[in-house]
Parts: C-alpha cells; structure tokens; sequence
DNA sequence: AATATACGTATAAAAAATATACGGAACAAG
DNA sequence: CTTGTTCCGTATATTTTTTATACGTATATT
C-alpha cells in the first residue's frame, strides 16, 4: 500500500505525520487529535496505518518521552515546501502576534480573474482597459488569454495581444476591474506561442564574490553539492526569474553562469 | 452552521467550493469529485451543505452551462493566498512543466531541525558548530533556542547566544548538521527579549518616483485605497522585512514611510 | 498508593461516504 | 422528431470510516 490508495482525509493526516517525525523528530497522537479533531481510536489506527507504510527506520515508542521517536535514518514519505516546513516547527498558539514576516498581499479582483478564467476556459478572445506601467495610460486592447502564470507571489496571465500581434504577460491588476468584459470568439488559430512552448535551463552558481566558506554555505542552503544548480523554466517566464530568486539585488548569494533553451 | 463547525476533510472541500466560485466564478461537482476523490452523491451533499452556509447572493445552478455560477456580488467565506488562487486558476494536467516559476528551492537539514525543536519544546541550550557569513569560519558555540521564524522563504530560529550575550537571528543552514548536538539545562532564567515583545508597526506607500495614475495601479496591486499600506511585525524579524518586501531593489514599487514601535 | 498522561485494543454505535438507480434538463447528432 | 450524452438532484441499501466508551499497560509525579 502507498499514499496514493488512501482516502483524501487519511493521507493528509499521514502526510502529517511524516512530516513531525521529518521535522520534529517525535510525533504523538495527540499531535493528530489536535490538528485534525478526530479521536484517539482513530489516531492510533492512523499511526498503525503510517507504520504499515514504513519498511526501513520506522518510528519507534519511547515510554519515557511518551512519544514516537523517528529513527537517525528516517526517510520522509512526502515531500516538504518550506511553508510546510514552519508549520510543523512552529508552536504559537493562536492569538499572538506571528512568528512569520506577512507576505506583502496581493490583490486579486475577483471579477478580473472571473473574466479571465471565462475566456480561457472557452477560448474567446476579451477586451480588457489595462494600465501601461510605462506611459501610466489605460486603454482598451483586446488580448486573447491563454494561462494563469504565477511568479511565486503575484499572479500574471499570459496572452496573445491583438494590439501588438504577439503574446504578453499581462498583471491581472493592471485591469480595470470595473469594465464589462466584453468577449468574442477568436476568428483564427493563434499563433503558436514559442516561447511559452521553449525550455529555458538556466544554471547557477554562489555569487563569485563569495569566499569559498561562504559559497559552501550557499550551496547548504540551496541544497545543491555541485558547482551548479539548474533550474528548468518555461521561457515566457524567465522575465520574471532573476526577480524572484533575488539575483538583481545588492549581495546576491547565487549567480547565474548560462542558460540554454530546448523546445519543448 | 459556519466552516468551524464541520470536519476537517468537509471543510476542506467547502473551502475550495468557495474558492471556485470567487476566481473562476463556477463551479461543477466534477470539481470536487476530480480534486478529492469522493463519490458525485458525496459531491452533491456538500454542494448543499455550502449552499446552506450561504445567506446572501447564493450561487444557482445554470442549466446552460451545466454548473453552478457565482452571483455577481458573491462573498468569499473563506481567505486565500495567492498560492491558493493560483491552485484554483491554474489548468495544466500533471506532467507538463508548470505555469509557476519554481521557488528557489531552501535545504533545511532534518538532523538540524529536529535538534532545534527539541532544544526550544524542552527549553534547553544547545552547543552548535555555526558558520558566520561574515568570516566564513565555522566556530562551536552555545545558544538557546526559543522559536522558529520565516521570512517567507527560509526558516530562521530566534536564540539567545551565550557568546554575545544577546537575542540573535541563526540561520539553521549555517549549521554544520553532523555535529553531535550537545545539550545542556538552562540554569539561569533567560534575559527577556526586547526585540522579540515589541511590535514594528511600518508604513509603507508607493515610491515617490512613481507617477500618480503608476501608483494608483500599485495601490491596487496591493489591495490599499488610502495613501498608506500599514504592516505589523515583530521588531525581532524587521531584519528581513525591506528584502522580503523588495524595499531596496532598483525599481521598488514601495518604499518605507516611517516605523513605530510598541511594547507588547 | 493515587493520579496524570501517554500508549494499544476491543466493541457497539454513529456518521460519512459509496454504489446504484431513477427522473429531469439541456444540448448535439442523426 | 428521437436518441444519446452529460450534467443535475434525490433516494436507498450498503460499506467504510470514525466516534464513544471501556479496559489494561507503562511512566513520571505527587
């Protein structure tokens, strides 16, 4: 049996108890009754479910700490974000302020993303009043939206842009959410997107000013051994890449030594 | 009955019944079905359950289009992230490359972490082998842990350094993780930590280089009407703040106004 | 010793979910 | 027009999951 034969709610619950003996090294029922609201009974059968799971290193009870104990070569189940990771480790209780930095929040218009979802899902083209960063003018164009993208923190779209006759990434809120969004069906095949269809591989390094201590951290970090790190992305996305892992900034640690494209 | 009052698997899958009808502004049972794997007449009976929850502008189910869609003033009863948006919005089938740009990936060594959790749940000093960016050198020294924190992206421990005799910000990748970990009691009460119990509260507005229709747009990009966006952190984290919010990047969209302080 | 807190197992009952069937609505194809 | 397909809701019997309760063991504390 694997985690992909278990019922929704069960295979949460044991992706959650990956997770604690991963992270936290020790897990108890308590753990699960706490998180998820089930009972005892139930949490005892998930913990007989988890070892079923486990073939090498399982977790064994400790009567002394009154807990499961991970083995020193526990190899986790599921895979870990970050964000996941804090919330394993993080023991706030709720009402206090929080131990993680807020996110600077971005704002969605419903009504833009309705629009939008609408003629993607059924191919139609729309017209969209949009504010120019450059020139700060809003105007009218039609585009025809092929995919949400997503940066990492804002949502963008792409799509094929009738005013410039080529595809664009476009902000969702540089549309004015007020406008009624009128759509039509799109008379002929778009041109085919090459670059939302090309591979862009770039590789990375630790920045070169780094000293050869600090580079081996950087590597730690980024959790990579070799000399590069490679990163596969669509190339309608690589306008948004140096960007995102903060290689423009002041005291960048990674750097990025070459990219290649494949089409895909 | 309100989303606290159902189990964790039904409230999940309401929660994304109501995320559906905010960003795509329809919603099938083939959605849920799809998404978690339950039966049509399971789907069927949530439909109804959300439906229940909803006092005002209730979504009604439209023939033509064979789903149900969202009134025109629909409220969302529950929040989403970005993240979450993007997972409702998203249409890609499974094996093709992603839409999203990757985050840069962040290693966190589960023998470090794990030591850390031990150390600040049983509150006890721990000896780590820590290597100084500043130096490069990796020296042992004593801390005592007190909490995990993120920045969004990587997850720091906030400690007292018996070195510096002070509060500081570790980084757990800096830590060499094949160390053995010694432990030890904390015998003194630990100083109280200023920075960690007092609240930045931070005003930030649209960089004054930008052009009035330029700001208006980032105002809407990041959801605030009036002339200033106000942020509360910890002062202990205020650190991270400018770099997680782009603050010091060329072409900032948002700069600082002023900061306050207030004890908690 | 008694108590508190952890564990597992067992059983009866309740809740949630499934499998199956039926009828209705809307649309497309013949 | 009829038929087939795809969506919906509802109903019912059945299965699965979960809960409530009870009991016994182990460990630490009072």
């Amino acid at each position: 049996m694997t985690l992909d034969n278990l019922k929704h709610a069960q295979r949460q619950r044991l992706v959650f108890l990956d997770r604690c003996f991963t992270w936290r090294g020790v897990a108890r029922r308590r753990d699960l009754t706490e998180r998820f609201g089930i009972s005892t009974a139930q949490a005892a059968n998930d913990f007989r479910t988890y070892l079923s799971l486990i073939t090498q290193n399982a977790p064994e009870y400790d009567g002394h700490l009154k807990a499961y104990v991970a083995s020193p070569n526990h190899q986790p189940i599921a895979a870990s974000s970050m964000l996941d990771v804090f919330g394993v480790l993080d023991i706030a209780s709720g009402d206090e302020l929080p131990a993680a930095l807020p996110r600077a929040k971005r704002w969605l218009d419903p009504r833009v993303a309705t629009a939008l979802y609408d003629a993607i899902s059924n191919q139609r083209k729309l017209r969209i009043a949009y504010t120019s960063m450059s020139s700060g003018e809003t105007a009218p164009q039609w585009v025809a939206p092929t995919r949400f993208t997503f940066d990492g923190e804002s949502i963008h779209f792409r799509a094929f842009s009738y005013k410039r006759g080529e595809y664009r990434n476009f902000h969702p809120a540089r549309i004015e959410p007020e406008d009624n969004f009128e759509t039509d069906e799109i008379e002929m095949p778009l041109q085919f997107d090459r670059e939302w269809n090309t591979k862009s591989v770039i590789w990375l390094r630790p920045s070169a000013n780094l000293t050869t201590a600090q580079a081996a951290v950087v590597r730690r970090e980024f959790g990579f051994s070799g000399d590069l790190l490679r990163i596969e992305i669509r190339q309608a996305l690589e306008f948004f890449f140096d960007h995102r892992w903060g290689l423009t900034e002041p005291g960048a640690r990674l750097e990025r030594v070459k990219t290649e494209t494949i089409i895909l």
